[in-house]
DNA sequence: AGAATTTGACCGCC
DNA sequence: GGCGGTCAAATTCT
């Protein structure tokens, strides 16, 4: 992926763009009607809004020739070493080869559907789930669903935090070798988004549970989901560090209804996925969410991501995305970034 | 029926 | 032997 961005990163940055417009029609929804609008909902356009504006760019110097490394859209916590030296340590003294290991700590906030907020757009599939010694809650283990198809053997670990319930810490392992991108809504994801979730109490150890039968367990109304999502990542130090941001959590693409309340898929979890290699295409499903949602919002709520539905619920407004001074131009998918006044 | 999750069992490392 | 990670049969869901 040298010289020219493939199709899919203009796509995706016009589909970045896209939102970032969007979004500010949310967020003057909001402004205007502030009593009818949720701090939350604000706060969370806000910085939706930037996260946008850095994705772009990242994507932008990513994919420019000689460009360096956007340093981007840094998140909000600033990385941390500790963790992912201590998890090469172990893996080092292990004779086991090592595996290149990434952990990224993502915050949730309840409300809104942590499946959204920490689905990565990858399809991964849970086949173990542990109790591990000194935590309170189980971690759960996750592979990539083209295991068996292509061979992938990316793998990933979530586990909830002890100290803050709302923060969980996903693993990564192994780079996904699969063609499946992260991407948009037609990446099937698995039930991971509607998986069944026969323990109520599992909402807080398995991130895919969480809510996951929400629909049914709880009758909620929509609009009681509330948000502003925000990540905290810890690169742990693999030498691949794709710059990560606060909202880069495609949710697992198929947003399913039964998520919607704050069910999590552990695909949800993979913020940047694990290797610089796919972290571009992470945002394209919360961004095939978004765009899809929101400007539809009278179509099933069973559609709305959670974040998505956090946002719309605080604005009680169906006709998002019109008459707004934003006006309504969409973005030329064909847009080229070859002009020389583009970059700054 | 096919696919995904759950969960106890099994395996390897320390 | 304990613990973390994976397997696989049973179960559940679409």
């Amino acid at each position: 992926m040298e010289g020219s961005p493939p199709d899919w990163e203009l796509k995706n940055l016009v589909k970045e763009l896209t939102r970032g417009r969007e979004l500010a029609e949310q967020l003057q929804i909001h402004l205007n009607n502030v009593q009818s609008s949720s701090h939350e909902a604000r706060d969370f356009l806000l910085h939706r809004i930037l996260y946008s504006y850095d994705q772009a760019l990242s994507m932008l110097n990513f994919s420019r020739p000689g460009a360096t490394l956007p340093p981007a859209s840094a998140s909000p916590g600033s990385p941390h070493s500790d963790d992912s030296d201590q998890d090469f340590k172990d893996q080092a003294s292990r004779k086991r080869k090592a595996v290149e290991k990434r952990t990224e700590k993502v915050k949730v906030w309840e409300g809104i559907g942590v499946e959204g907020q920490l689905d990565d757009g990858y399809g991964w599939r849970k086949y173990g789930q542990k109790d591990i010694l000194g935590a309170q809650h189980p971690r759960g283990y996750y592979r990539c669903t083209n295991r068996h198809s292509q061979g992938c053997m990316a793998t990933k670990q979530v586990q909830r935090s002890d100290d803050d319930p709302t923060i969980f810490e996903i693993t990564y392992k192994r780079k996904h070798t699969c063609n499946s991108r992260p991407n948009s809504s037609n990446t099937p994801v698995s039930r991971t988004a509607s998986m069944p979730d026969p323990s109520p109490h599992s909402l807080s150890e398995n991130p895919q549970q969480l809510g996951a039968r929400s629909e049914q367990n709880q009758p909620e109304p929509l609009f009681k989901i509330q948000t502003s999502l925000r990540v905290i990542t810890h690169d742990l130090g693999t030498k691949e560090n794709p710059p990560f941001d606060p909202f880069n959590f495609p949710s697992s693409s198929t947003i399913n209804p039964d998520n919607i309340m704050g069910n999590y898929s552990p695909n949800l979890l993979s913020p940047a996925a694990s290797g610089s290699d796919y972290y571009p295409i992470t945002m394209n499903v919360i961004n095939d969410n978004y765009t899809e949602l929101i400007p539809n919002f009278h179509t099933s709520e069973s559609e709305l991501s959670p974040i998505v539905a956090a946002v719309t619920s605080a604005t009680n407004s169906p006709t998002v995305g019109t008459n707004l001074p934003f006006g309504s131009s969409e973005f030329d998918p064909n847009f080229s970034f070859g002009n020389p006044g583009y970059y700054p």
